[in-house]
DNA sequence: GAGAAAAAGTGTACCGGTTTACTTCTTTTT
DNA sequence: AAAAAGAAGTAAACCGGTACACTTTTTCTC
């Protein structure tokens, strides 16, 4: 068996407070023990076992990302990836390792539970959430991103209210009056009374806004709002659906996710549609595949780096005993070549 | 403070073993006793510390997944995130959580020495390297993903050097004679004396053998070997390089990633070279983007996630106490549009 | 209703380290 | 040379759970 702490001290003739000492502080034993007790180390190959040093350090050395779907959906899509690297950034610095937290039996609170970390960040988890009970018992530090901001939460995010204003506006302003807008279904299957996700709830609230300024609204006939999977597939199911469709097509699709806009652009491929002028397809995030996407994808940029780098760094910062601001970033319209003025069918 | 297992048994009036059962064997006690322990359970606001629990059960319930460079650079490679989502695709099944280890301090080993996992998978890493004396020595199974088949060891991989062979001599037929190969540095300066990558040596060799077949070798002048970093940005600069020199460039490039090949195309597309004719480049590991990318990349597909998935399964064999064999994936060769008979000069 | 069996609950050792308070021995100060 | 200060080392408590062996209580059987 793996040889422990007694088993050293044992041989080496000391008691195991003394080769304590000699792995964390040398300086506090005399040089001849010490090279006794280190001799011993090397010819067992003793290793501390890190669980055990925890136990009264309270220190583990990790920062945990709190998954709304399983690793490999996650990562499917770009934007996570983008986040994930942020996180990374700031973990490298602290010398701190990422834990990723997919859902455990499809119930994130089993993940956070069971947690082995000293912080950590969600995504798109609001503050009724079950789990921001949990992690408040646990006393783990966190924070949350594109969720809300609450006086016991410290948030990371975006006004994404405004951003979708700023995206409808523009689509609006093309002469665009039939779009479909394609919003993202909650991940977790926690508040099943929920239609859509955080995000998207606020997104459409600022579509509605641009529409109003139109004299439309949500509900107008022409605008149509469809639940889809935050996924490449999910965005070929919904388009294939809407384009197979006998009623009149849209003129523009909205997709509140750039992978669902290119799950978009494929389903366009197949039924012989060109973007535009058939269709105009707009994203949310700006992906770096966006830009180099035929065509190059019109979308909101937002800085997902940052918004993980900025996360984790306020997760270390809660660490050290410090107070945490909440943090809104800039968003940023960029108008590629997937949206013109709608294709007048004569 | 947060309460312990002693402050609910103190307050319900029971000893801390029946504490235990309530919460982990809930029928070995008597409902009402549950109960009345559940109720100061609620109360106190218990969650039990999951690291205690792991010094008895051994158990933490999480994959490690060794990094041989920083998570931001690792994860700008689409090769590595499949990796990383088949591994992602057994933690789910097993219910554990995945541990990204990224060099501390840029050493791979002590990110394996105060790794909290309970199992864990390399990338890239040899057998004489450190850290695998180190996995050992605590006592913590592993697999390697493209390292080297050794008795000790387990190891998911391909055969480098047949693939390799397949690409070159598919080069080689259409009649290319001055190739320049984009070898992967290693990543962890763990072993200076090396120039190139594991799997780079061992493609290298499948050159060799396709280079004599055509009386050539891997010195002979036309054939050139180039160690870059594997990333786009290595693929930029190298191909920078190559084509602001004054001698004759090569007319088909050779990326060991495809994510070099792309970085090659940047360079191509800044210098006003059509690929093809101009130059043909070709790829290693089919990444998604591979197809789509303008032109489509000729590359030899290799299973990402497939590999990540064995090895994942593979180290909860282990952990399982079973035996685990090698596995050798299979890989293809894909001829896409960015290959073809090199463009003559006249 | 006595004896056996099952159920319910407890005390204590243990996991593998860190930390505190204490002892012993050596060196320095006056 | 005695007192004070410092160095080196140790025993035992502690972190917060789990697991084993054991006792006590209840239920069942004949």
């Amino acid at each position: 068996m793996r040889p422990t702490m007694k088993d050293i001290a044992k041989k080496a003739g000391v008691s195991k407070t003394t080769v304590s000492f000699a792995l964390n502080d040398p300086g506090r034993i005399s040089v001849k023990t010490y090279n006794r007790v280190m001799a011993v180390v090397a010819e067992l190959d003793y290793v501390p076992n890190p669980v055990a040093r925890t136990l009264t350090t309270k220190r583990l050395g990790s920062l945990g990302f709190l998954l709304p779907q399983p690793i490999t959906e996650a990562l499917k899509n770009p934007y996570i990836c983008e986040i994930i690297r942020g996180i990374g950034e700031v973990c490298e610095k602290g010398e701190l390792s990422l834990t990723i937290l997919p859902p455990i039996r499809g119930r994130i609170i089993d993940a956070a539970r069971q947690a082995f970390v000293d912080g950590l960040i969600t995504i798109g988890v609001g503050p009724d959430h079950e789990v921001i009970e949990l992690l408040n018992k646990r006393h783990i530090p966190f924070v949350t991103i594109d969720g809300a901001e609450t006086e016991t939460t410290v948030n990371v995010g975006v006004n994404d209210e405004a951003a979708a204003y700023g995206l409808l506006s523009s689509i609006l302003a093309l002469g665009h009056r039939k779009i479909t807008i394609l919003a993202l279904r909650p991940e977790t299957l926690s508040l099943p009374e929920k239609r859509f996700s955080l995000v998207s709830d606020r997104r459409l609230a600022g579509f509605a806004r641009a529409l109003g300024e139109t004299g439309l609204g949500l509900n107008s006939p022409g605008i149509e709002i469809i639940p889809v999977e935050c996924s490449l597939e999910g965005g070929i199911f919904a388009t294939n659906e809407l384009l197979s469709r006998r009623q009149e097509r849209p003129t523009a699709v909205l997709a509140m996710a750039d992978i669902v806009a290119l799950g978009a652009y494929e389903a366009c491929r197949s039924a012989g549609l060109s973007i535009p002028p058939d269709l105009s397809i707009a994203g949310f995030d700006d992906i770096p595949m966006a830009a180099g996407a035929v065509p190059p994808l019109t979308t909101v940029h937002q800085p997902g780096r940052e918004k993980g780098a900025v996360a984790a760094a306020l997760v270390v910062k809660l660490l050290a005993g410090n107070e945490a601001q909440h943090c809104c970033l800039e968003t940023e319209l960029v108008v590629r070549s997937s949206t013109t003025a709608p294709f007048s069918r004569i």
